[in-house]
DNA sequence: AACCCCATCAACCGCCACAGA
DNA sequence: TTCTGTGGCGGTTGATGGGGT
């Protein structure tokens, strides 16, 4: 039960309509600050603290209230995977919302759906393992093994991708992951932000592009060197091609579905980091647009764009069938390339 | 109707950074 | 340089209300 009174006979618990009216009749007055002896000469049996705090949660002026908007939830989930638990420096992008009434919507609302859909709220990387994928590949008649030496039968392309994806996915420890993703030479930090926007723009789970782009140096020794030599590619065409998957670069000329989903979430989205000088041309020799394309040409599932989605329906539900379907519909249709084998 | 469970969010608490003495 | 006061931040708590049984 949460006291009324404190020892020094402060009142505690929620604010009466009475108590408001004072502190805002003496912040009209004298203005916000000087909150130890603001209680006193505002008449408040409350310490500065509380009024302080209720003065910028909820009195001050242009707070806004009520439900967050489609739009305001994505600029938080971006400015939280590139900013973590820094609620006041989100609250500062989002006019009208308090750093606590962000913090609760995080921990009430998408954190939830983010492990609902298998993505650590912490570091928003898929929660999927290693053994998940080789399970879903398992369960989609694929051995990952036989993957990687059946090169000749498939398109190889198609299996660099998997080899990515395989090697990234070794990566389990988040502060190795962290560490790396700074400090590794070749993935410039900010073109996290790109990657996500990239992603967003193509439904794509920015998650899978986090752990990949987590991967360590070392887990680059993990590409098979024939698979490399056979197909012509160097590990550093690989590298690239990488980091043009993971800047989102390769996507840039997909037509229609691309460049359409784009302009809606550039449109959408408050938070539009200018870090296009770090992107990295994709490498000429291989080409992931085409792989994607591919991918999707072969997905039976209607592409569905997030405007089209949200504007059938506005409720939590609606938003959470949107996200989860976006991630499921995209984790299937990496997969389904196993039917031109 | 009564009870329980759970989600939500306002408010509190403890800690930290910083400025000024 | 150290101490102290103040403001700010992030994590946590608990009152409340709604839904289910």
């Amino acid at each position: 039960m949460r006291k009324i009174a404190s020892e020094n006979g402060l009142k505690k618990g929620p604010w009466t309509e009475d108590e408001d009216l004072k502190l805002i009749r003496y912040i009209q007055a004298h203005g916000p600050g000087q909150w130890r002896i603001l209680p006193k000469n505002a008449g408040l049996q409350r310490c500065g603290k509380s009024c302080r705090l209720r003065w910028i949660n909820y009195l001050r002026p242009g707070i806004k209230r009520g439900r967050f908007s489609f739009e305001e939830e994505e600029t938080i989930i971006q400015l939280h995977s590139v900013m973590g638990n820094k609620w006041s420096a989100i609250a500062a992008r989002l006019p009208g919302r308090t750093d606590n009434e962000i913090k609760n919507y995080w921990n009430t609302h998408i954190r939830k759906r983010l492990l609902q859909m298998g993505i650590d709220p912490v570091t928003h990387a898929p929660r999927v393992n290693f053994l998940e994928i080789s399970s879903i590949l398992n369960s989609a008649g694929l051995n990952l093994s036989n993957i990687l030496n059946l090169q000749t039968l498939v398109n190889p392309q198609l299996l660099k991708l998997a080899t990515i994806l395989a090697s990234s996915s070794k990566i389990e420890n988040r502060e190795l992951c962290l560490n790396n993703h700074i400090n590794h030479p070749l993935i410039p930090y900010q073109n996290h932000q790109n990657s996500n926007l990239a992603f967003a723009a193509l439904n794509l789970p920015n998650t899978l592009l986090n752990q990949s782009h987590l991967m360590h140096e070392n887990d680059i020794q993990n590409i098979p060197d024939n698979l490399v030599n056979m197909n012509g590619d160097t590990t550093q065409d690989i590298l690239m091609c990488e980091r043009a998957f993971l800047t989102g670069d390769c996507f840039n000329n997909i037509p229609n579905y691309s460049n359409q989903s784009t302009a809606q979430t550039s449109e959408k989205s408050s938070f539009q980091p200018s870090y296009t000088e770090n992107i990295i041309p994709s490498s000429p020799k291989f080409n992931y647009e085409s792989v994607l394309s591919s991918l999707m040409s072969r997905s039976p599932t209607p592409v569905i764009s997030p405007s089209e989605f949200i504007n059938n329906g506005s409720t939590e539900d609606v938003r959470e069938s949107y996200c989860s379907s976006m991630f499921k519909l995209e984790t299937q249709k990496s997969f389904e390339f196993n039917d031109s084998m």
